[in-house]
Order: structure tokens, then C-alpha cells, then sequence
DNA sequence: TAGTAAATAGACGGACCAGTCGGTTTAAAT
DNA sequence: ATTTAAACCGACTGGTCCGTCTATTTACTA
């Protein structure tokens, strides 16, 4: 990643974040750059300084997306948390509680993720495989507290812990 | 609904069907008028003879669809299924069933109503309301099915079968 | 068979789309 | 102070979007 200067790096979050909102409110594809440049505040010239394609905005606003998450989820919490069961009654409690959105219009505003691909996924072979690879790694976390709480005896031990994980 | 000649009424079902099978794969906002007009054969006016205008044409689809997925899952079957627990199974099994989708690039193609809800629910109140409807007619057959199991013991009884519906 | 409305056709328009490009400002390095 | 490149600007382009328009064919009805 080459070197951005503290600005441009507001910049570029500033856009992040805007795209992140309206993708996520509207979708993909029912947002226009302009609006997104308009709600970052930059114009379209800047945009395109920092971002190849419409489309690589969106990989980059997965990613974003996903450090946002695991910061809001307390990633750090649920592997330090020494009982196994817990730590996954908390991540799945939190990770639902992400997905609700109590307006007037909508309960359940759904998986940011999973909303993406629902879009672009037939589409666009970038974003199919970044989430793709997010969905695994959260599989791959749910494996591994599952394994831990049968080694500890806190989880039925029966099951098979990919196939439950998953 | 006014009266429609066999031919237009055959126009107008490729014209559904079409539509249906485009927003199911590509979503509302990526699928064209044109490419919906080509894919049923026909020409633009011959459309805007049929429907006023995309919306419409995307709530007359999300009947189509609800038709079609009644008739798919056996709604007749279930309805005089005399287990009421095996009823649900039944239904449960079929509706889970229409959402899978074996290709090499999705899994998943998830609920037909609930990605046009994602897409639109925001933007269009006819979609939402229309959406909602629909939810809220199965939760009411789930919840009736619930019901029923409970008198004949097939459920435990201290589930609220409203909520459980849900 | 004449008349009429439904059904079909496709060229066209204005709006908006993602993306480009030449030019300007800012800031760091020499 | 001069140079250089990053950062930024916004008018513009070509294409696609949804929807409108006039014209023509089809089919029923009197």
C-alpha cells in the first residue's frame, strides 16, 4: 500500500464511509457516485484519484467493512473470553444484533455481507471471492470455539464442528 | 382486472416470467427493461401496454412468484396434511428447499421476496407493503399450523405460537 | 364487411450512469 | 525559490436507463 498523506487518508476514509451508508441503506447498485462524492463532500476527479472503479470501491468498502465489525463486535473479547460456549453465545448475539435496524420501513436490515453478494456476486468475480473469504473466516472462528468448548466439555461433543460451524 | 385476449395473456406471463427469472439472478436495479423485453420476445410498447411501469411490473412479479411458489411447495398438501407437525416439517422443508441454488458460483440464492425487500424496501412503499403482505401470510399459516399442533399435543404447548411463527 | 379497441412495434428523448481528462491547488523535497 | 508529484476540481463523454410517442397490425363486434 503505498503512502498516503494524513488528508488524503481522511479523504479516502470520508468516501469509505459514505459508501459504506448508502450502500448499505440502498444498495449497490441504486447509488450513484455522485452521490456518494456528494455525501463525502469531493469531487468526482478526487474519487478516481483514489479508487480505480466503482467496483473497487466496493471491495474496498468490504474490508472496511470488516475491521468496522470485528471492532464493534469486540473481536478481542471473544478470544480472550476463557469459556468457549460464551464467547459464541456473545458473537452471534452481537453479530445478529447488527442486522437489525429499527426505522418504521424495515426491521431487519440483513448481513452487510451477505447483501453484497446478493448484488454483486453473479457480477463481479472480486467481490464474490472477498466474500467468499470473509464467510469463511468467520466459519473458520466458529470451528475453532466450537473444537475448544468439546475440549473443555462445555459443548456437545457429537457434533461435527465444520459442518455445525457452518 | 379487465379482460385479457389468450395471446396478450400469454404475453404478459413471458413478460412475468422473464422478469422473475432476471431479478431472481441479477437483482431489480442490474436487470434492464430491455433485457426483460428481449428475453420475453417483445418490444418496448408492447410492455408499457401491459404495465405502467417497471415498479409495477416488479410488484405484479412478486404475485407471479408468490403463485408459483404456493403451487411448487403444495400449499394444497400441506393445508390438508392431517399431522399438523409434519405439515410444518412439510413446508419448512420446501420453502428452505426454494432457496438453494447448485451452481458454481452461489450456494445460496436466498429468498425471492426477502432480496426484492433488500433491493427496494427503501425506495418503493408498493414493494415494501407488498412484501410485508406476503410475510405476514405465512407467519400466519405457520402460526395456525402451531396452533393446531398444539391441540393435538404435537407441540409443546408453552410455545406462543405467535412469536414462535415469527 | 366496416368499425373500433386491444395488442404490438420500435424510434426517440431526457435523465442519469460510470468513467475521463485537462487544469489547478497543495505540500513536500531539493 | 524552484521543482515535482500528490491531491483535488468539475465540465464533459459515451452509453444505458426508464419511459413516451406515433404508427401499424390483430381481432372482436356490430
Amino acid at each position: 500500500m503505498r503512502q498516503l498523506s494524513t488528508k488524503a487518508q481522511a479523504t479516502r476514509e470520508r468516501i469509505l464511509k459514505a459508501a459504506n451508508d448508502l450502500f448499505y441503506l440502498h444498495g449497490y447498485h441504486a447509488t450513484g457516485l455522485d452521490r456518494i462524492i456528494a455525501e463525502a463532500g469531493i469531487a468526482k476527479g478526487n474519487f478516481y484519484h483514489h479508487f480505480r472503479s466503482k467496483e473497487e470501491l466496493a471491495t474496498a468498502v468490504l474490508d472496511w467493512h470488516q475491521d468496522l465489525a470485528f471492532r464493534e463486535i469486540d473481536l478481542e473479547h471473544i478470544l480472550t473470553e476463557p469459556s468457549p460456549l460464551q464467547a459464541l453465545l456473545d458473537l452471534v448475539t452481537r453479530m445478529t444484533g447488527r442486522m437489525i435496524c429499527d426505522s418504521d420501513i424495515c426491521k431487519v436490515r440483513g448481513c452487510f455481507f451477505g447483501n453484497f453478494a446478493l448484488e454483486l456476486s453473479t457480477e463481479s468475480e472480486a467481490v464474490r471471492n472477498k466474500v467468499r473469504n470473509i464467510f469463511d473466516g468467520v466459519r473458520q472462528l466458529l470451528r475453532q470455539l466450537i473444537e475448544k468448548g468439546q475440549k473443555l466439555k462445555e459443548i456437545r461433543s457429537d457434533l461435527d464442528p465444520d459442518k455445525t460451524a457452518g
